[in-house]
DNA sequence: CTGTGACCGGGGAAAAATCCCCTTTTTCCA
DNA sequence: TGGAAAAAGGGGATTTTTCCCCGGTCACAG
């Protein structure tokens, strides 16, 4: 059953967040009797693990948060997919947002889990990536699937564009439309449509509501 | 030096994230080579540990985070130092910020980490509490002692009234002042005065910058 | 070529938020 | 128990947000 008998699987970790580093180690190795996996080394963020890359053993998997400082995940996994092809990531995030799960799963991602793991769990998603395949918690499978049904249908696209989510950051803080316009070199009424626009497609009824939507999927880090 | 050398430290850890429950219980036995700390059980929230209190050991020191669901961390501690006044309650949290730290100090609580936490740390902080000392972070330090050193002088006071912080969660939500007015059964006014009041302590610009805090200091989970 | 959809921009009005100055009620402690 | 301070409420003006309806440009498919 074991595909790689004497040699482990590689595996590097990049969170911000010592104690979760630890707490995934600590799952890695639970139950990991034959010492199938070695975890070669972890990283606080993306900037760290581009330097750490460079003068150390290239791991078969990383896992990967999505907030973090510097560089966030999918930076960080754009990033590996260019320089580092080889590399199969699997997140491990808070979010269980579609928009997050969503983009993770477009920039081509092999697993999705959320940070309430178990044990089985995290093997389960090991072993599936390491033998070439890919594993979804329930959540993000759900999410793919919903995506997948009504695409087609009249179901508005959670996508946003660039220019929207630029706007979506700047109106999470204390500035007004008509600075954010000045910011952005756009002008107000345009400012205002990018509202209107996400206004309509989730359904928020003021800025308070669009400005916490956008916490709840990392878009902005109070 | 090991003041309990048969009967190991009782611990329970009382976190909504099982990753990080799992990180602590690695952080405190790596180098625990005495069994010295017994960890006793997991909850994953205030209400969590009431039902679990009841038919188990009680703990000699709880570490507790402070977002959860259910029953926050600040009630939690509240309904200990109530019930289980012998309990020693350890934090720790993600939030760093004064407003937290300085809640959970008034409450009394024996210890104050961040969850970016060395091994060293939690073994200090541990020694420490449990023979009757306390550990704050470094940071948790420097929010005590700035707030000693100027608590007659002219600074604004942090402390929010209960009225207030009930006030602050509603405006992260979509309701308009109106709406928060009839909730909480005030004149729109009144609710004018409050949020005249918050903007001018903390300097908020408007409405989101104020939600924002809110999320930061945990009183509102987006 | 024409239609369709997206993106950008505008006018104008209603609603909500913000600000400033003021009165009444309640609390509380010296 | 008198008086100060805090909490609650008010009038009214300005700014910002939100809404609705409109026109132009540009790319791209039919």
């Amino acid at each position: 059953m074991n595909i790689h008998p004497f040699s482990p699987i590689k595996i590097a970790i990049v969170d911000d967040h010592n104690l979760f580093r630890k707490g995934l180690i600590k799952l890695i190795n639970l139950g990991d009797t034959h010492r199938r996996y070695s975890v070669l080394f972890e990283a606080e963020s993306g900037l760290d693990l581009k330097e750490k890359l460079n003068k150390r053993t290239i791991p078969d998997i990383m896992l990967m948060d999505i907030d973090m400082p510097d560089m966030d995940g999918y930076e960080t996994v754009s990033w590996l997919h260019h320089f580092h092809p080889g590399i199969r990531i699997l997140v491990i995030s808070m979010f269980e947002n579609e928009e997050a799960i969503l983009r993770m799963l477009q920039l081509g991602v092999r697993g999705y889990l959320s940070k309430d793991i178990e044990v089985e769990d995290i093997h389960h998603a090991l072993e599936a990536i390491s033998s070439g395949g890919y594993y979804y918690s329930e959540r993000a499978t759900e999410v793919r699937d919903q995506k997948l049904n009504n695409s087609s249908a009249g179901q508005q696209a959670q996508n946003m564009s660039e220019r929207e989510r630029e706007f979506l950051k700047l109106a999470c803080t204390d500035m007004t439309y008509v600075q954010i316009a000045d910011v952005m070199n756009v002008s107000v009424k345009t400012i205002d449509g990018y509202r209107e626009a996400l206004f309509q497609r989730f359904g928020f009824k003021n800025r308070v509501a669009m400005a916490m939507y956008a916490v709840k999927i990392g878009i902005y880090t109070p």
